[in-house]
DNA sequence: AAGAATTGTGTAAGTACTTACGTAATTATA
DNA sequence: TATAATTACGTAAGTACTTACACAATTCTT
């Protein structure tokens, strides 16, 4: 019975890895069936030292390679305790030390080369009779994750599914708790709640909706997570204010589709720009902001203002078509 | 620059490996990018673990996976450290240590499910945008593996090229003190010069050729590396004797290819049975003879023979049709 | 020309496996 | 029913990488 073969493409690195120990260890009983001092592992390192020409550095190799320096660092002291290599401080540059082959080094090599030989030979009748031209898989498959890494797809991926599950919700008198409640919930954490604050939270209908601008819920499963508001500054400009996301669902893209939401609202209603308030020292949502292609307009204390947490803060604008 | 790249199949298990510590490490990012504390390689014995009703046991986890019971240990430790999953002793073995999943471990389990989802989705994605099943490709070479492991495919295939660089060579004068010193070389090292044997040694035309057998000699490059004799018994019954191969060519299929010859002439010659002596102690020699056909006919010590050595000797036979 | 930034190497610690070996419990065997 | 063999688990040591950090030499910047 195999688990992970059961599990499809959800395993593929787990099964994949398998399959490289499996061709590592088969490389590792040859040498050993051959009597030979000799590890699948040094190959690359060695095999390089041995082809160049000039002397390489540690750095060049690991480059080269497309592994760590210190796995390099390894691979060469043992090669270098087994003698087939040797090293030397470069005459320039005091930093680098160079490794060349040694004759004891090019003896093995002239041993081995028939051997390697073999190995790719049986490698490739292997995948030959599997139907199989790995190398252009490998090529393919690398060309793909160098434009974009496993990391990023499978995050990419999630957020999308994320963004989907966010609805986006208009106002109605039973959510109004909600508008105050997440609301309070990140000022208290990161300000203070101040007097004007209190008086807009409680009348979301008088202070906001009544003057023309309006207030929208996030939505997700059965929970509202998020909320902001949209202020009529005049007849062209609005202003984005009161945006809170609860903590446990920050990160899942409930910002993201609220902005995105509030600027195509705003858009309907005819305004040409849209201006907010944050503070630069809220990373997460002044980035949010600059994707939907929001300028920093403002970043000295405004003296006087109405909020006292103001003094930090940052405006920006967003200028629609 | 990519050197690895460059040299093909014969740093295909370097690249390969490349590949999937590049999954691997994408899958790691994508967990810290959620914030969720798990990593890729927990899951397969998580997620066994979780889709089995029955509790299972370490050795089953295992095999099931295919990787050693010390790495599900170490991995069944590191889950229960974070609550996922528990431990209890079979009530029927007490050898026996069942795991199941947690409370907790479900909570997760429920939370990871998309998330998952979103895993296989990108990664199935990916090697469809490169046109690649590699499900069906890790399949057929697993298959292929199966039956012969990578280790013994390149064997097998260096085998087979000594053995095609092994040259046979009749008898000629001037090959007649090789006879005498690769004989000298391992009579010296396992047993004694006897008295019998120097006079076979120092006159292989007198001894050998003028009573029906013949004498071979097998060369690798300019360097010959092993002999053998074959001795006329009667018409119908020679006997392989003197067979002897330098210590730097052993394991190099010099002895297999001399056999092979020694039986082939014998045949032309008329004979109907081949025999041979040697010594239990030789288990390469006699592992060789045996996969010609030989069959040990004889095990007990021959009091008064002719060699002292064959005391502690076995005979061996072949028919030949 | 002084200070900052970068580069090359080395070391330490951590991870995720492996093989080898030890011990206890169970099962098979004579 | 002893004894041997097997099984299940655990521990230790080794391997082959990684990331993080330290330090010295070099190069860039002002």
């Amino acid at each position: 019975m195999d688990f992970i073969k059961e599990l499809g493409y959800l395993a593929i690195a787990s099964r994949m890895k398998r399959l490289t120990d499996r061709f590592m260890r088969g490389g590792s009983q040859a040498y050993k069936a051959l009597g030979i001092d000799f590890e699948p592992r040094w190959f690359t390192v060695f095999y390089l030292i041995y082809t160049q020409d000039a002397p390489l550095s540690i750095s060049e190799i690991s480059s080269s390679l497309k592994i760590s320096h210190p796995a390099v660092i390894q691979t060469t002291q043992i090669l270098t305790k087994k003698g087939l290599i040797k090293s030397f401080q470069d005459s320039q540059d005091r930093r680098i030390r160079r490794l060349a082959i040694t004759g004891k080094g090019k003896e093995l090599v002239n041993f081995l080369i028939p051997v390697w030989n073999d190995f790719e030979t049986a490698t490739s009748e292997l995948f030959e009779k599997a139907g199989v031209d790995m190398l252009d898989i490998i090529k393919s498959i690398e060309l793909f994750l160098d434009e974009e890494d496993v990391g990023s797809r499978i995050i990419n991926r999630i957020k999308q599914r994320q963004y989907n599950a966010v609805e986006i919700l208009d106002y109605t008198p039973e959510y109004k708790e909600y508008f105050q409640k997440l609301n309070y919930e990140w000022l208290e954490k990161y300000f203070q709640v101040e007097k004007l604050d209190k008086k807009i939270l409680l009348n979301p209908e008088e202070q906001i909706i009544q003057q023309g601008g309006f207030v929208l819920f996030a939505r997700m499963g059965e929970k509202v997570v998020g909320t902001t508001a949209v202020l009529k500054r005049d007849e062209k400009t609005y202003e984005i204010a009161k945006m809170a996301v609860t903590e446990k669902a920050q990160g899942m893209q409930v910002g993201r589709k609220l902005t995105k939401e509030a600027i195509a609202r705003a858009e309907e209603k005819g305004a040409k720009k849209l201006i907010l308030k944050t503070d630069n020292r809220l990373r997460a949502a002044v980035n949010l902001y600059r994707t939907f292609g929001f300028k920093v307009t403002q970043t000295k204390p405004t003296i006087g203002g109405k909020y006292e947490r103001e003094r930090f803060g940052i405006q920006m604008k967003l200028d629609l078509i």
